[in-house]
DNA sequence: AAAATTTGTCTAGTGATATAGACAACTATA
DNA sequence: TATAGTTGTCTATATCACTAGACAAATTTT
């Protein structure tokens, strides 16, 4: 009996029939594994057969978890060799009443920035309009948005402003690249996080697109309502972080 | 170019050969659309052949789909009249400086209570030891609870105390069912969240037997530190949240 | 009563997933 | 150089997932 004991980790067994196959829910524990820390950089994975044994498997089917992670550019496999962890860690993301997406990242990546990907018209659906305070029906700027660390999607954002105050904001999110910076436009220097509700999913369709993710990956979603300092609502936005590239820390409670 | 439907809702679309079955995505994909409010209670699910055409699968794929959820008490499906949504719909979950249990779940359910399930006294790991500031391996005292409203569970923690100075809080825990009323006879009157970091993930196997949940599942994973008004640490948790039933609102920001 | 609608069950065929075993290719080490 | 350890490839087989079509059973509508 492969006694394997990870410090605090529950013997993370495999489930058969469950609807996701074998091979992704190894592929989904080792990258947990490696998320966790359990591996330092280009650290060695333990050998295949070593793997078969410790989740009760053939060793097919591990291969098949590791190409798969080998494709999706966490491992890189080495005939003769072993099989290495090129894991870059989860960034860890603020989340507090002045969460700015520049600032927060700060020293974690070298490279960051917001791309605007489309902008509309619309009507305010119901949820937006309770979140804006305004009637429903009434005509938002719907911006899309993806945020991207060292060139990697790290998030992926549908914004609403309304649109008879914030006319143009889109040109100006597309000129700075920045909302804090947008804002300023229109006459507001500061702004709060009023809330935020969050949940998580499984990725669809769009969000494997837009975010560069496999099938099967999870996603963090959270809706917020950001205010000016004296409670009058700016901004309604969803924005869905990839689960195993980011880690929300909520510091400014 | 795909013209990208934004009503609301991406055109959730089914990925092939992605690990993860269709009639497991397809089961997901409703549960979301239940959870989004696309669904009254009681109200007709469309019938299967719709569904199929819908997803652009066989209606019997359809059928696994309807009947994992109906085996998991989301849907009741009637013969010669359709299927209907039982939809018990999600808790939200506060999260800020001073989250209790009992006060935020407030009007939301009509039964609420802790479990402390087992205590344990342990040499702290590194980051236990990390977040309460004392030197690794100091005991802690590890209780282990899970929290329920109505009768199914919501949330599962784990929560390390300094063995010395809270000894016997496991008791008072095993008592009160309540972490506030426990710190109390501490001298703890009152306490605050320093910090809290959100991640999420499939469920492993001890969560799905923790939190009553179906293989494929998602949980929320929140590992936070609770300190006293002067800053001084009191607790360290980790807390697993089922995404199908619980979402995570940041009020108190 | 008859027709239409909807869920439930059955059979059959195809492709993906997983198991099993053997051996080749490559690397590091004794 | 020889050996052990590791990943890569091949064949074969069994099971699960999905498709396809037909019909039964129950309910609602005409």
């Amino acid at each position: 009996m492969g006694t394997k004991m990870v410090g605090q980790k529950s013997a993370s067994s495999i489930e058969r029939r469950s609807g996701v196959s074998v091979w992704r829910q190894i592929a989904d524990q080792i990258l947990h594994s490696i998320a966790a820390g359990d591996f330092a950089e280009n650290a060695a994975l333990p050998p295949e057969v070593a793997l078969a044994e410790r989740y009760g498997v053939n060793r097919h089917t591990v291969r098949s978890a590791i190409s798969a992670l080998v494709q999706d550019g966490v491992l890189r496999a080495e005939q003769g060799r072993g099989t290495f962890v090129l894991s870059r860690k989860r960034l860890s993301y603020p989340i507090g009443a002045r969460t700015r997406f520049s600032t927060g990242l700060q020293g974690q990546t070298s490279e960051r920035h917001i791309v605007l990907l489309t902008s509309a018209i619309e009507p305010a659906s119901q949820r937006i309009a309770e979140g804006l305070g305004i009637a429903r029906g009434t005509d938002v700027i719907r911006l899309e948005t993806r945020g991207e660390a060292d060139g990697r999607p790290v998030s992926r954002a549908a914004a609403w402003y309304e649109a008879k105050r914030f006319t143009g904001i889109d040109a100006a999110m597309a000129e700075t690249g920045s909302v804090t910076a947008s804002l300023k436009r229109f006459g507001i220097d500061d702004y709060l996080r009023q809330s935020t509700v969050l949940s998580a999913r499984h990725a669809d369709a769009a969000d494997l697109a837009d975010l560069d993710l496999q099938p099967g990956a999870i996603v963090l979603v959270a809706i917020a309502v950001n205010v000016t300092p004296d409670g009058r609502p700016i901004q309604f936005a969803e924005t869905r972080f990839p689960a195993e590239r980011v880690e929300l820390k909520l510091s400014a409670l």
